[in-house]
DNA sequence: TGTCTGGAACTACGC
DNA sequence: TAGCGTAGTTCCAGA
């Protein structure tokens, strides 16, 4: 039993209407920064509204009554630990901000993971959980959350014979570690960590695996290495068997319910068992090993999810539960080989700069563990070096990856200035590359950080987000994937961050704080690999859109960081998909009379001369409650252009604007996105619709203007929330808020330039969806941050909550 | 030779 | 239960 981070109990089951931008942003009138913990500590605990004064956005230490902070620790994953019981166990007495009696929490019983114990890490020498739960009072099961060890959430049967070195990246069979690890990854502004630098034809799992997992009895383990290509390696083909010319394709093919949840194995299920946990849920997985100094967010937001979510289906409750026989019996042979420091990029600091503490030995483990993805890149002037200061970065409250962080704040900016494709095509790990992404008009995507006046360089993190109706957050079937090569004139740097490869792209002065996003491809990993992942309760299926998000943590002078992030527009990520469904990308309208007859042009791809338009209205909880064909004037019908002529609202009467849907139908489940358009009350003045293009905004009545976007962007969740009245929005529970009236889309890629900071506040506009809860931070800065567990609250079980006080604010 | 790319075969799943 | 369509995964081949 070894010391779990208890910040990862707190339940930030707060619901908070937040703003975010359909690009996956939310904007902040304020900086969405992280302060130490005496400054958090410092801000009264208080309704959330926006009106309130900066406030330091330090969940895991700058909570008042959060025991890591109160007693005076320095911030770190290790703070919250070290408070004890308090933050593992809910207080009967505790109240759900919404009145709902919160439930008892669940515990969480860490199996020893043996060889990561150390006392240097801050994590392990903090009250063990089992000295703050009695083991009698342990659920079984559903509190018990393995360890994860080793084992590919993948079938190593089934490993990659991609021949691209590329290719075998994050979640290719190193990447199976990186679900169950996380380590501190080197970023020239804020990591202390060097990158991890392994030989990517590491083959010799001997060699290669670190002492501390050599104790999980990997070492011992007959299966291959992750990084050696089947197609190269004898020695897995001897240890897999003869495998057949044309594996069984999907070799872990999974049946899905109703409900999409797997309803038996097939008995072609790898004998390999899952991962054991879920990046996104496990606690082992984002806490327990992984990020241990940086992103006690992610863990907070991995043991959320475990409680809400594994914990349920653990309990019985008749939800299926997804997994498969366990690793226990046999570990990957992987070949985890770490480099000598510094080799990565020639700049990175070795890890011996740091100071013990800084570098429990498991980051070596972590590090080496996923040091086979890393691979050398050309040399560029931008160095990755060392945090110029530690307390910048070190932090360890930078928002987790599924955090809702503004993409403005004050003089900064940090803009999508150049979209990627609507398409590309994702390679599997059996694949080789499919290249970088990029943009429609030719070239690459393109960010730039405005607003940024010094002449330090920062990084630009890379991840793969969703597109879903979610909150964004990282996609669990795809994730970002360096591209290298001659045609690739961007620097880049892999880091894995709560099992979430992200690219690290140097934003430098000299270039205007602009990068060029000509290194980043799409990693497609296999569905039954990840939803068998303990606790994955997302299905892959069908969840083939994912966007481009990317982030800049910005040190403030005050000492604090100031996070920005912008998502791009939704990209299709399946070949079937891109070569068949239709796909609008624009439409020259985002509002019409409510009595139609408006003609409009929709552009995108795939549209067939048969293909309908329909309009549909949605109930909040997703039942259409009008449809409607458009006439389409067929004989303008291009493969890329459609006209169609608007129909009349169902009711004709409205007062308000109203928000409806509509997507392109070319046949039996060839839909396009749902793309979105207002309808007018006949006696408003009328608002001009101009032709749209990727960077105008929307109009004001809803995310209809999101209809100008590639591809729509998530119709609740994602958009900025401007209620009518601030604090209407703001009760604990999912209030009866106009979302769609009173939601605002910022024009894609560019932020929220339609944000009202002053009457926003940070919420989730999924509520009728019930996704999921809210975890919300409240900043130092005064602006929420927002996180969504996604999972549905109605199975929620209650995970400790412990909310601290300055934190969440019950409204 | 290695990478990128398009296409299609193969398999599993759902209806 | 078989057939069919759909979707995911893998492989092939050419640029």
């Amino acid at each position: 039993m070894t010391g779990l981070e208890e910040d990862q109990e707190f339940d930030f089951d707060f619901l908070f209407e937040f703003n975010q931008s359909d690009e996956g942003a939310v904007a902040a009138p304020e900086h969405y920064s992280y302060a130490p913990p005496s400054i958090g500590t410092a801000l009264p605990p208080g309704p959330a509204h926006p009106s309130l004064p900066a406030l330091c956005h330090d969940l895991q230490s700058a909570a008042p009554g959060m025991p890591g902070a109160a007693a005076g620790q320095p911030p770190g994953y290790g703070g919250p630990v070290d408070g004890g019981p308090s933050g593992y166990l809910l207080s009967s007495s505790h109240i759900r901000p919404n009145g709902a009696p919160a439930l008892e929490s669940p515990r969480i019983e860490i199996t020893s993971y043996m060889g990561l114990h150390h006392g240097n890490n801050q994590f392990f020498h903090d009250v063990e959980v089992g000295d703050v739960i009695p083991s009698s009072k342990r659920p079984p099961s559903t509190a018990t959350l393995n360890l994860p060890n080793l084992e590919a959430y993948r079938d190593p049967s089934c490993l990659s014979p991609a021949s691209s070195l590329s290719s075998r990246s994050c979640n290719s069979e190193a990447s199976s570690y990186e679900s169950n690890f996380s380590y501190p990854y080197a970023s020239p502004q804020t990591s202390p960590w060097q990158s991890p630098c392994v030989s990517p034809k590491t083959t010799d799992p001997e060699e290669g695996f670190p002492r501390g997992l050599g104790a999980c009895g990997l070492l011992g383990s007959p299966r291959h290495s992750p990084s050696t290509s089947p197609r190269t390696s004898v020695t897995e083909e001897s240890w897999l068997g003869a495998r057949t010319s044309r594996p069984s394709s999907p070799c872990n093919k999974r049946k899905y319910g109703l409900n999409g949840r797997q309803l038996s194995c097939s008995p072609h299920h790898s004998p390999t068992p899952s991962p054991r946990s879920s990046p996104r849920v496990s606690v082992t997985d984002d806490t327990w090993l992984g990020n241990s100094t940086q992103y006690t967010s992610s863990a907070i937001v991995a043991a959320i999810n475990a409680l809400s979510t594994d914990s349920t289906l653990e309990l019985g409750d008749g939800v299926p539960v997804k997994a498969r026989k366990t690793a226990l019996d046999r570990c990957p042979s992987v070949a985890l080989k770490v480099e000598p420091a510094g080799e990565d990029l020639g700049a990175t600091p070795p890890t011996s700069e740091f100071l013990p503490e800084e570098v429990p030995p498991f980051q070596h483990i972590r590090k080496g563990a996923f040091c086979d993805q890393y691979l050398s890149v050309p040399q560029h002037p931008y160095q990755w070096a060392r945090p110029r200061s530690p307390t910048s970065y070190a932090s360890p409250s930078l928002p987790a990856l599924d955090w809702q962080v503004p993409s403005r704040s004050g003089p900064y900016e940090l803009r999508i200035e150049v979209q990627p494709k609507p398409h590309h095509r994702a390679h599997y790990e059996t694949e080789g590359s499919r290249g970088a992404v990029k943009a429609s008009a030719g070239g690459h995507p393109s960010v730039q950080l405005h607003g940024y006046l010094e002449n330090e360089p920062l990084t630009l993190q890379l991840f793969i987000g969703t597109a879903d109706d979610r909150l964004l957050r990282p996609h669990a079937f795809y994730q970002v994937h360096r591209i290298t090569g001659k045609t690739v004139s961007t620097t880049s740097h892999e880091a894995i961050l709560s099992n979430t490869k992200v690219l690290e792209i140097p934003l430098l002065p000299e270039n205007n704080m602009r990068a060029i996003v000509d290194c980043a491809g799409i990693l497609k990993l296999r569905n039954s690999d990840i939803e068998l992942r303990k606790g994955e309760t997302d299905i892959g299926r069908k969840n083939t859109r994912v966007r481009l998000v990317f982030r800049v943590h910005i040190p403030q002078p005050n000492g604090r960081t100031l996070s920005l992030q912008v998502a791009s527009n939704p990209i299709e990520c399946s070949q079937r998909s891109a070569q068949e469904l239709p796909l609008v990308e624009k439409q020259s309208a985002a509002s019409c009379p409510v009595l139609g007859g408006k003609k409009m042009v929709l552009s995108g791809h795939n549209f067939l001369q048969d293909s309908k338009v329909i309009f549909v209205e949605k109930a909040p909880d997703g039942h259409h409650i009008w449809e409607a064909e458009a006439k389409t004037d067929r004989g303008l019908c291009k493969p890329n252009s459609l006209v169609v002529e608007i129909p009349p609202f169902r009711n004709p009467r409205i007062t308000s604007p109203v928000q409806v849907s509509f997507y392109v139908c070319n046949g039996k489940r060839k839909r396009s996105q749902y793309q979105h358009l207002t309808y007018l009350p006949a006696n408003a003045p009328t608002i001009k619709t101009e032709p749209a293009d990727d960077h105008e905004p929307a109009l004001t009545c809803g995310p209809g203007g999101q209809g100008l976007s590639p591809l729509p962007q998530p119709r609740f969740s994602q958009q900025l929330v401007v209620p009518p009245d601030p604090g209407s929005c703001l009760v604990a529970g999912f209030p009866p808020c106009p979302q769609r009236s009173a939601v605002v889309s910022p024009p894609p890629g560019t932020g929220q330039e339609l944000h009202d900071p002053s009457s926003a506040a940070y919420g989730k506009g999924t509520a009728s969806q019930g996704h999921g809860h809210l975890g919300l931070q409240r900043p130092a800065g005064g602006v929420l941050a927002v996180r969504e567990t996604p999972r549905p609250v109605g199975v929620h079980p209650g995970p400790p909550q412990q909310p601290p006080p300055a934190l969440l604010q019950p409204q």
